[in-house]
DNA sequence: CAGTTGTATAAACATTTCTTTATATGGAGG
DNA sequence: CCTCCATATAAAGAAATGTTTATACAACTG
């Protein structure tokens, strides 16, 4: 109905959306993603997306999980973590359907 | 062949794709987005989406051109913007990609 | 040309995010 | 138990981003 825009602010679809592409706004997770995407990964190994500094992987990995973007899995004292292919894909969607036109808010958008 | 990760950091395909995903990281430009998916509209009504604050939608039009998500066309003085449906069906592209197990960087990825 | 309107830019500030360094936790093995 | 190892968290600092207020610019209007 409405041309152009509601308020946005508080709209809890539009704002998990934004957490979600927030997290994926950065190259070194980007770089994690890329390692996870075969498959799931050791914590240790995905060091290396950040130059091996283990603190700053480890505060990566938590955006991505808090992002709803990958998973995490314990193993002994080892920490696994993979894609939540599920949740790309759902994202993928989004933005297929922004581009043919709609985007999809709490509010029934704009 | 590596199993894990390469050096992300200088990757052009990886930095352009953080830019955008970051752009879209921010629940203001999302609305813009929203309110731009049916069609073109006119930087005045755009300020809606962030509560009429003028400056405000500027400068977040501006990082959303810079990411080349969104377009702009001179009318007199006004200003239209309309998405690059092009451009976010490519990201909706690469998610899927991702979802499907491989992320295409420059490098060949991880 | 002077005034007005739509939009962009600049400067200052506030807030968030990322990075580093240091320390804690939780489990395995002796 | 005590130690070691993998990982997480905390605190402090650095850098980037978002917000406001004020001003500039560009194009139409009289």
């Amino acid at each position: 109905m409405a041309t152009t825009c509601a308020p946005v602010e508080g709209d809890p679809t539009l704002e998990r959306l934004a957490t979600m592409f927030a997290a994926l706004g950065e190259t070194k997770r980007l770089g994690i993603l890329a390692a996870l995407a075969p498959g799931e990964q050791c914590a240790c190994d995905l060091s290396g997306c950040c130059d091996d500094r283990q603190p700053l992987a480890s505060f990566h990995l938590r955006r991505l999980r808090e992002a709803g973007l990958v998973e995490a899995r314990r193993d002994g004292r080892w920490m696994h973590y993979s894609l939540d292919r599920e949740a790309v894909r759902d994202l993928a969607d989004t933005l297929s359907a922004l581009a043919d036109g709609e985007l999809r808010t709490a509010a029934g958008c704009c």
